[in-house]
DNA sequence: AGCACGCCGACT
DNA sequence: GTCGGCGTGCTC
């Protein structure tokens, strides 16, 4: 190996690397190699660096030059991590690509792209000097504090200490101790991840042969009866597997570890240890067949014609029109041709019965990535991308970072989802468009489907810019549920309503009952009463953060806040008057449930919101109750919209359609059109004829009307038509300023300042900032400034330069203290 | 993201 | 006076 590198002419080259850091940090920071690493660094590879003062990173090396940096001493990279690289050269690109669309820093994506167990960073340890000969009783109150906390346990960490004394800044203090000799300060990096060993038996090769075998055996039988029994129960196993754990042999045979030691001391078994997957499912059947409908066919056919011409074909086909169906085609096509495939799904679709069906036909191909995995499991995943032994992954957004190389298709399923779009922390990316990007790296074709297609893509798939392909009957002959509007003010006059529920619903309810069938009640409110209010003095109970009005919770007896989470206990007298006079205004699931109870007694409901599901394993107990039909009914939120699908739910009741009619934003009729879509899709699904009570006072409402009709394009174009004369863009590309700060009044001062800014290069096509209103969101206001690009040959870079110009400038200016500015990208 | 440095109000 | 809060700037 030495010879090796000395034969290299790199050897004595001075090398440096310019590395990406897990930081918010615009820029690469350049290190300098040891000479013994030279043959050892290439761009990919993951480097422990130190960085400022103390701190010590796992950065990414993207570049390796010899231009030495003229106006500083590069610091030395400490270690490199990989003996090949992690990260391929296309993902770097792909982060470039996503830090400028998405204007945040390529450090920013990395650390959303590397599973957290792959970018370990140092963590600082405290510990008491075993030299430091100092007096106690000259210790400062905090300084003793620390130094008997370290008695108890030899090892703190910095928050432990924050937390110790009670104070933010304690490193004054940590300094002093360490300049007095007490403590020792010390950087620790861990490797996180850990692969998961096993140990396997094999039997000495020596006793493969018959007669040595019978030797051993009569001779363990009469001095050892417990190893001859283990030597018995190995024969055994090994007929059947290749590879005998030790679990499994001590299971088996019944003996002890101490045996099977005893056996391995005597040469006759040999032990030996080996990482095994966390991932490894081994019931599957490979290749189960399936018949396409014709119409399922035809489409296939015309996906096909269309990736001739295009790249992206929009699948847009109603619920249960057999989507997957098509999806396994395809990706059996690319699998056939040598390629990978990404198939992306929202986080909530990725149950295990999805991931069932699916593993069902692509057996051990197929690996899967969501946020519930675990570190381990997420490198496991990552490795095996990168190894080529996963051909198809079926993820969450974050997948669209996995070490693809050969990429052939990519599926985006419930394209319309806005849980592509990751808000909080930067990169604010959108893995729908994120993935057609990619897609377009790898000369790969994409298929995005929905029942209720983004207007975005829409608009795309009608212009032309993208393939159309639509599926517009159910599979199996199945017919659409059939959708009953009923008006409640009509249902009031002839005082035939019970509580909320309209005659109509309780008949179809009762039918559904008698017939063994279930029921689904959507109520897009949770908790008992929305609104408290006293009846003498008109006080109602607002949130100390929000200033929203409390939700009751009868369950907890808590007023809830559902912005901010904050709750306090119930209130029987008005703590403005005194009054006991209370009215409890609006309702919420609790209260639908608890009424409905009383109205049909013996039936069984559940109720599905995020007050039920918050317990670990609540939500899939939830579904398995449903599945084996310990519930009747089920009232539930915007939960029960998205991916329940079940045989005997025949009846779906929309209590109140009027609060899905009226979202404040500009995208109101397309996100009331999904919604009321979705939840009435879930009626009747595999195979049986479903029936849909809309609950409304508008019973002539255009998106009801649509949703009857089953007919998108109707809205689509009406909607498109209203947007030629609207202040708010149509689907272009829309950059976003989200303008947060704890005072209402100095954030609309800043958003104010900037926008005139803006104005000053973009005139008109700066929106804002009245839109949307003043939001409120864990103690900030929040504002934002809109920017409609058209695609009128305006260079997006240039714009986005201009405005990383213009926020950087007002980062200067006195007016931005304690104001957060967000930028953000919308793809329409 | 940390961490240091420097400024400023509130306390022993 | 100085301690601790907070804003600002730098890290190869």
């Amino acid at each position: 190996m030495l010879e090796f590198a000395e034969n290299q002419s790199t050897d004595r080259v001075t090398l440096f690397v310019n590395v990406i850091l897990p930081l918010a940090i615009s820029r690469l920071y350049t290190y300098r190699v040891p000479f013994e690493l030279n043959n050892v660094v290439a761009v990919g590879k993951r480097v422990v660096v130190q960085f400022g003062k103390s701190k010590l990173y796992t950065a990414v090396i993207d570049e390796i030059t010899t231009i030495a940096p003229e106006k500083y001493e590069a610091k030395y990279l400490m270690e490199v991590l990989d003996d090949r690289p992690v990260v391929t050269s296309q993902q770097l690109d792909f982060w470039k690509w996503l830090a400028d669309y998405y204007l945040c820093n390529t450090g920013e994506v990395m650390a959303a792209a590397l599973p957290a167990a792959l970018k370990l960073a140092s963590e600082t340890r405290i510990m008491l000097n075993p030299d430091g000969n100092f007096d106690r009783s000259l210790l400062h109150d905090k300084e003793y504090l620390i130094v008997d906390a370290l008695d108890i346990q030899p090892i703190l960490s910095v928050s432990d200490i924050v937390k110790l004394l009670g104070q933010k800044i304690v490193m004054p203090v940590l300094k002093s101790m360490f300049d007095k000799n007490i403590i020792h300060i010390s950087e620790e990096v861990s490797e996180r991840y850990k692969p998961r060993k096993r140990s396997y038996i094999k039997l000495n090769p020596l006793y493969n042969e018959a007669d040595m075998r019978r030797e051993l055996f009569v001779e363990l039988e009469r001095r050892a009866p417990k190893q001859a029994d283990a030597l018995l129960a190995y024969l055994k196993l090994s007929r059947n597997q290749s590879l005998v754990s030790k679990n499994d042999l001590m299971e088996e045979s019944g003996v002890s570890a101490a045996v099977l030691k005893a056996l391995s001391e005597k040469e006759v078994f040999i032990i030996e240890e080996r990482n095994v997957s966390r991932l490894y499912y081994d019931e599957f059947e490979m290749g189960a067949n399936f018949e396409l409908s014709p119409a399922q066919s035809n489409a296939l056919d015309e996906i096909r014609d269309h990736f001739i011409q295009k790249d992206v074909v929009l699948l847009h086909g109603v619920t249960s029109s057999g989507k997957t169906e098509l999806y396994i085609r395809l990706v059996e096509e690319a699998l056939h041709n040598g390629k990978q495939v990404l198939y992306l799904l929202p986080e909530i679709a990725l149950t295990t019965h999805v991931i069932e069906r699916l593993r069902k036909y692509f057996g051990n191909d197929i690996g899967v990535y969501h946020s519930r995995f675990s570190d381990n499991e997420r490198v496991e995943v990552w490795q095996k991308v990168l190894n080529h032994e996963y051909k198809v992954v079926l993820g969450a957004r974050s997948s669209v970072f996995l070490p693809f190389d050969d990429l052939g298709l990519v599926i985006v399923d419930e394209e319309h989802e806005t849980s592509y779009k990751q808000f909080d922390p930067a990169p604010r990316y959108n893995a729908r468009d994120a993935a057609i990007y990619l897609a377009g790296k790898y000369q790969a074709k994409v298929i995005l489907g929905s029942a209720t297609p983004s207007f975005e893509s829409y608009f795309n798939a009608r212009t032309g810019k993208y393939g159309l392909t639509e599926l517009t009957e159910r599979f199996g002959g199945v017919s659409l549920p059939e959708i009953e509007v009923v008006s409640i003010a009509e249902e009031i006059k002839r005082k035939v309503i019970q509580s909320h529920f309209t005659s109509v619903l309780m008949t179809d309810i009762q039918t559904a009952l008698s017939n063994k069938e279930q029921v689904i009640l959507f109520q897009n409110r949770r908790g008992y009463a929305p609104v408290l209010i006293c009846r003498v003095c008109a006080f109602t109970p607002k949130c100390i953060n929000c200033d929203v009005s409390l939700t009751y919770h009868k369950s907890s007896s808590h007023l809830h806040c559902h912005y901010c989470g904050y709750k306090e206990d119930n209130i029987n007298v008005c703590p403005a008057c005194g009054s006991t006079h209370l009215e409890y205004k609006g309702f919420g699931t609790e209260k639908i449930e608890d009424d409905l109870q009383v109205l049909i007694p013996d039936s069984r409901i559940a109720r599905m919101d995020l007050d039920t599901t918050r317990a670990r394993n609540a939500y899939q107990n939830l579904l398995n109750d449903l599945e084996e039909k310990r519930i009747d009914i089920l009232v539930g939120t915007q939960m029960v919209a998205k991916g329940l699908d079940f045989a005997d739910v025949t009846v779906i009741g929309i209590i109140n359609a009027d609060s899905l009619l009226k979202y404040p934003d500009y995208r109101a009729n397309e996100r009331s059109y999904q919604m009321l879509a979705q939840v009435s899709g879930r009626a009747g699904r595999r195979g049986k004829q479903g029936k849909v009570v809309i609950q409304t006072y508008n019973p002539q409402h255009r998106v009801i009307d649509q949703v009857i009709r089953n007919d998108y394009k109707d809205l689509y174009l009406t909607e498109i038509d209203e947007r030629k004369n609207f202040k708010y863009p149509p689907f272009y590309r829309i950059i976003n300023l989200d303008i947060k700060h704890k005072d209402a009044d100095k954030l609309y001062q800043q958003a104010e300042y900037l926008a005139i800014e803006l104005r000053k290069h973009f005139g008109d096509r700066v929106i804002g900032p009245e839109y949307p209103l003043v939001g409120r969101i864990r103690n900030f206001y929040i504002k934002s400034i809109m920017l409609k690009f058209e695609k009128d040959g305006v260079s997006i870079v240039k714009v986005k330069s201009v405005i990383r110009d213009i926020i950087v400038q007002f980062q200067t200016t006195p007016l931005s203290k304690g104001c957060i500015v967000q930028p953000d990208v919308d793809p329409y």
